[in-house]
DNA sequence: GGTAATTGTTTAAGGTATACACAGAACTTC
DNA sequence: GAAGTTCTGTGTATACCTTAAACAATTACC
């Protein structure tokens, strides 16, 4: 078979994620493991953004050396695609339960952007093409569900998805700004809020900007109540005045799906993601202790460090 | 006044964007300009991308050493935030001429799209606040100018403008991503897409991704007709539908303007901007012949380097 | 038991941003 | 005109970053 030549096709960090990089079995026992790596890269990206995830960070923290990494990942790419991927998660199951369409891709985007609340670093990561990975597909496939049973063609509902993805990602970019400002002088001006309304008081004068002059004034750029809500509801009237449109175009020209398969599908899904994970996840317990053991490796020669600086 | 001490508040970089940074006039004549760095960066960011942009890249190209070009950028960031200015440019003036809000917002739209495909990398420096730079609110500015004469209020005016920022950011991304992956491999598939195309087959299956599998054999992901036209038309559907509702609520609570004034303000914010802009250019031809002076001077310097490397 | 493969470590190369001290240029003031 | 002040571009140095290559130790297969 030309299966395994296809997996070596792949870019290891894609194949990494959906669980297929051959493990080998000859060497010594491996110590860490790509999962908790990515863990351990998660947690500091949460805690100090993503700039403070350096390999040495991560090694560091796991008590090994910076090239240790390299055994388990071959770029930096790679552990920042796992990150994305592990960061995003499934999407819950709430979702594809909603009532109609419409209830059905607000709860999405509103999911979608409690993500990207909880792991803003994934902000930072430049997505350059459609998804690729098990979790990103999953959510995608989450928004079709929910499209399932509308007027819509296949082509339009992806646009549909992307276009609410597009939405969450820009709100919460914008989103995480508020919150870094809010964070740095609680309840108060920050200093970039307070250098920005200098700005538009001395410079967005009525004669060089006389409509948006017009705007600060009625102040809106004061009260911080996000302007996102609006777009989220304009874009769903949107979809929802083209289906009325479009419904009366032609009827759904895919065979509808028996209710009980649908379903059965979408839990076999989750199985199979949970099994590629749980097979990254098999070495954990053990390695627990491997860790402890580093650690204590790692304590060792902090200890000998020492002892030789002093020497000196 | 307390002018001079607002100046001094504000980041340099926005006062550097803002024309309204102090020239000094004590030391020796300057070699550089703040506009010609920029528009160096920006060369170099077309050509390789914004990864290629490095100070020492720049520094080389304009003949001068690395530290020089902190003389006049307190930071990589501030030469980040003048590229991005700078990019973005001033819309053009066809926007507020367009007939009605919907062309207007389209053609809007458009010209984001166009100015984020000639440079791309715009789409790397990230946005963390609302805009600050004369540009930038140019832009704001003229989105505001389209929606006149709607029933918004400003805030879902700023709201409209935004959502469709967001929509334009999230297309020239993606599309950015279509274009490279054409470079590559011209008329064939790219290595990512092939990449790409085999996941697809092997990994979503109709028993895990029930809906999602069904899009992929309708050919959803092959035909790359981009599905953001779809977007925007549904975002414009969207405000329009809004406005079919709010235009019963309540009429126009802004004073009609003066139509003549109006036009006159446009006018008058492009040659504010173009005067900070110019203010910054003055030093321009004299600077070119400096610039050779400092490539031969550099040139010499590397012969300098030869015959020392040949010594040793 | 010998061989081959794989581990984590060490060392090092080449890249980044930028802090600091310095010689010289040009303006200000005497 | 001379002296002093201020600013320029340069050279040097530091502290990071990613990752390549050689190495001893460890484990599995034959």
């Amino acid at each position: 078979m030309d299966e395994e030549q296809n997996d070596l096709d792949l870019p290891r960090g894609v194949a990494l994620a959906w669980g297929v990089a051959a493990n080998p079995q000859r060497g010594p026992k491996r110590e860490m493991s790509i999962e908790r790596i990515v863990e351990i890269a998660i947690e500091i990206a949460d805690a100090s953004g993503l700039g403070a995830v350096s390999m040495s960070s991560v090694a560091t923290r796991l008590g090994f050396t910076t090239m240790a990494l390299y055994r388990y990942v071959t770029a930096k790419d790679d552990l920042l695609l796992l990150m994305s991927e592990h960061g995003v998660g499934m999407p819950p199951l709430s979702i594809t339960e909603s009532a109609d369409w419409r209830s059905g891709l607000t709860a999405w985007s509103r999911e979608v952007l409690a993500v990207f609340a909880a792991h803003p670093w994934l902000l930072d990561i430049p997505i350059s093409s459609m998804p690729n990975t098990p979790n990103n597909l999953a959510w995608l496939e989450a928004g079709l569900d929910v499209l399932e049973k509308t007027p819509l063609d296949w082509q339009e509902r992806v646009s549909c998805v992307l276009l609410l993805n597009g939405q969450a990602r820009w709100q919460g970019n914008i989103q995480r700004g508020y919150a870094q400002a809010g964070n740095t002088m609680n309840g108060e001006l920050s200093e970039t809020d307070r250098a920005s309304a200098h700005i538009l008081a001395t410079f967005v004068t009525p004669e060089a900007f006389p409509v948006l002059s017009r705007a600060v004034t009625a102040g809106v750029f004061e009260d911080d109540d996000n302007p996102f809500e609006f777009g989220l509801a304009r874009i769903l009237d949107g979809i929802e005045y083209y289906m009325a449109s479009a419904g009366s175009r032609a009827p759904d020209p895919e065979p509808v799906v028996d209710e009980f398969r649908r379903d059965e599908g979408v839990k076999r899904a989750r199985e199979v993601v949970k099994d590629a994970e749980s097979r990254l996840r098999e070495a954990r317990k053990k390695e627990r202790e491997a860790i402890k053991k580093a650690e204590e490796r790692a304590k060792k020669q902090a200890e000998a460090d020492a002892r030789a600086a002093a020497k000196r």
